[in-house]
DNA sequence: AATCTTTGTCAAGAGTCTTGACGAAATTGC
DNA sequence: GCAATTTCGTCAAGACTCTTGACAAAGATT
């Protein structure tokens, strides 16, 4: 380990008094978000705590700037005006990173879930994770200097690597060859080079939670997120938390077998649902059709445009997949699936077959499910906004815990009633 | 709602100072009841509290019966002597009930999860919601009087029906004929009849919740629960907690399809694995081999004699239900999977085909997980054991707020250090 | 303009946890 | 055997956090 620098995100709460005001503040700031301009003795009600408690607190907040008051327009009722609050989004930044096989993506994210900046790069696929890093770092450079951020505002980092994640190390416990993070100590690493808060996570889990904080399942607390790609895996969101399994594996769909009798996989099973609806079997039903060379884009060009072939097979994928899901919602009874990654972008063609296999092959109270495209998926930069979402709705205590008093960001002009 | 009678259990903690006692107090009894006998000073170490602090909030907890002191073997170190801790198990009591399609159970336990009794009754089928009830009341009122135990101890019921429950009223949502419970507001019935708080979920998840607590599944994080009779359910505790769904219908495994192709089922889809697995399968495919009145105990007794037909048909139940669950290794990553049930006990003629699916089809990272038998199905009991075990597990502040200060329980001489 | 309602703040107080000191009870070393 | 050592349990003082009740301020209502 280089130097003594602690990876590790700031615990919780519990038992003494200073943790139960750390809880509080978390707890006011959670409203505060969740709830927008409110006004103190609102607040008070919300969280269950005085007015007087309310008012230390805010205060508090209001002087580490976490908190802006904006004499705005409150809800319309009798007595004394109020002073409503809002949280000042610019106080803190979350960092995000996501490192797929062939990218690099970085996000910054502040306190209100909102893009600050973004930026992403191709790598060659053979390239180190310590290049890989280095790559990162200078993105995250680059965006600090283009949006004149402050380094010491950013309070941690979620970052997303291929596989599954051991979860304390964040090392990636699969050594497949051409997999560059294999047995890398990530979390430490990271720690040490952006000297940071960090917490590992597989990419598709991130993905969910980007779509879970800022897509297509805000709100939801048992949410299915489906990336269709190469590979075909889920993020899970049950009882509103990321869902990890018990070595961090979780979330492998591509090789739920649809067909005992099915064509063999290399992973030991058969007919697995990768082998019908992942994108080789998609360009292998297709290339006799529109050539040797056609890519994914060629395909959902052509459905686009109405060729009968292309949507023919992106219907199957749908309602393999839906026959998957059936299953699936069986078992979990998720209140909305979240379907993603690159196929996702076929639209209707694939979805709707999708529903309707569910409606089918489901049981009658779970196939109530809402079935809906991701909202972020453009341009993979899902998995990157996940980070930041991650830090920002796991670790609030951290923008309380981290923001230093001595040095009170300016308050946002955007974002606050008028 | 016939009278005021809150049924609800108590908010777990939040906010204000007393809230904070709270929660300390049920953190020293949980590790209390976890980590055995421990001296005040160790109490205080792993509770990250001062040695001050825990010796109040003991205090308080020795005033009201719950901890007794026991001059016991500590670890042996040297120092003071420790005044060794325990919970007093007798102090406060659990109820469980379960609800079968044909039986009810009750069953009480006492802050240790130990058994303090239990029965049982067949009803008639036909029987209507209200005189099921009647019976679980006749049952419970002849535990109490035969053990001589005080009905003011009883801190909480939890109670298992079939099917989903919605999660707020206990109301069981579906309209299947012949299920006496469906549209019934279960849990103001039960709170009205039993005057206590109680919880109402399926009986699956409580089974699960049994083993997790008392049976094969204890300590463990991520488990999987399998019930194999009629239909087949799984009861999964994700994180620690007792998975639900978003409308409480989380489990169904009986209608995931191991075939696209395979023969149709009532429920919409094809192959569905109860088709293959189901009690009513085994029995079809074994009556024309051991005559047409056959029950699963003669299919039972007869495998364990070493008739190769039975066994044949067992291990092919534990190879599809292998290679179900191997897709749902995938997807969930338990660390263990208990396999309960009427089919279970036919023990490794099933288990072991099911076990070398898993390691057959599943992928490497997620075949490590255990399968294991479960401990508690004898009798089908374990659905009121889980019930007792859910009060305990969910709302041990229960004990904590609910035993009265007037009336201190006598200590326990079981189960104490001498 | 007077009254009403609700807000935000202040002072006092109660509840909870911690710190530092000290006697008590066992082990260790001579 | 006896002193030194270690750790425990408790006490008193103090610090921190929340609440209660009172009151002025700010707008709405009459």
């Amino acid at each position: 380990m280089p130097d003594g620098y602690d990876r590790r995100m700031p615990r919780t709460s519990s038992g003494s008094l200073q943790s139960l005001r750390r809880a509080n503040q978390e707890r006011l700031l959670t409203l505060l978000l969740r709830k927008g301009p409110v006004h103190r003795a609102e607040l008070a009600r919300l969280a269950d705590l005085s007015r007087t408690t309310v008012s230390t607190i805010v205060a508090d907040l209001m002087a580490r700037g976490l908190v802006v008051e904006s004499r705005g327009a409150g809800p319309g009722s009798d007595g004394r005006a109020k002073e409503t609050l809002v949280v000042n989004p610019a106080a803190a930044v979350a960092l995000g990173m996501d490192f797929t096989f062939d990218h690099v993506w970085v996000h910054l994210s502040d306190l209100g879930h909102n893009e600050i900046a973004g930026a992403g790069q191709a790598v060659d696929v053979d390239l180190g994770w310590a290049e890989r890093i280095d790559v990162a770092a200078d993105l995250l450079d680059r965006l600090i200097e283009a949006n004149g951020l402050d380094r010491a505002r950013i309070v941690g980092a979620g970052i997303g690597l291929p596989g599954p994640i051991e979860k304390s190390t964040g090392i990636v416990s699969t050594s497949l060859p051409g997999q560059p993070w294999s047995h890398v100590h990530a979390a430490d690493e990271f720690a040490q080079r952006l000297r940071l808060p960090v917490a590992i996570e597989n990419n598709t889990r991130l993905e969910a939670v980007a779509e879970s904080y800022s897509g297509a399942g805000r709100g939801v607390r048992d949410l299915l997120y489906v990336g269709l790609s190469s590979g075909i895996a889920a993020g899970l969101i049950l009882d509103g938390r990321v869902f990890r399994g018990a070595v961090g594996a979780a979330g492998e769909l591509g090789h739920t077998s649809v067909n005992v009798d099915g064509p063999a996989c290399p992973c030991g099973n058969r007919g697995c649902l990768v082998l019908h609806a992942g994108i080789p079997a998609v360009l292998a039903a297709l290339r006799p059709h529109l050539g040797a060379k056609a890519t994914v884009e060629d395909v959902l060009a052509a459905a686009a445009a109405g060729d009968r072939a292309c949507e023919g097979v992106l219907a199957d994928v749908g309602q393999m997949t839906g026959r998957v899901l059936a299953s699936l919602c069986n078992l979990l009874n998720p209140e909305r699936i979240v379907i993603g990654g690159e196929l996702a972008r076929a639209g209707e063609v694939l979805l709707e077959p999708l529903r309707t296999a569910i409606r089918r092959y489901a049981l009658t109270l779970v196939r109530e499910v809402d079935v809906v495209p991701a909202a972020l998926d453009l341009g993979a930069k899902a998995g990157a906004v996940g980070g930041a979402a991650l830090v920002l709705r796991e670790r609030l205590d951290l923008a309380a815990a981290l923001v230093d008093l001595t040095d009170p960001p300016p308050a946002s002009t955007e974002g606050v009633a008028s």
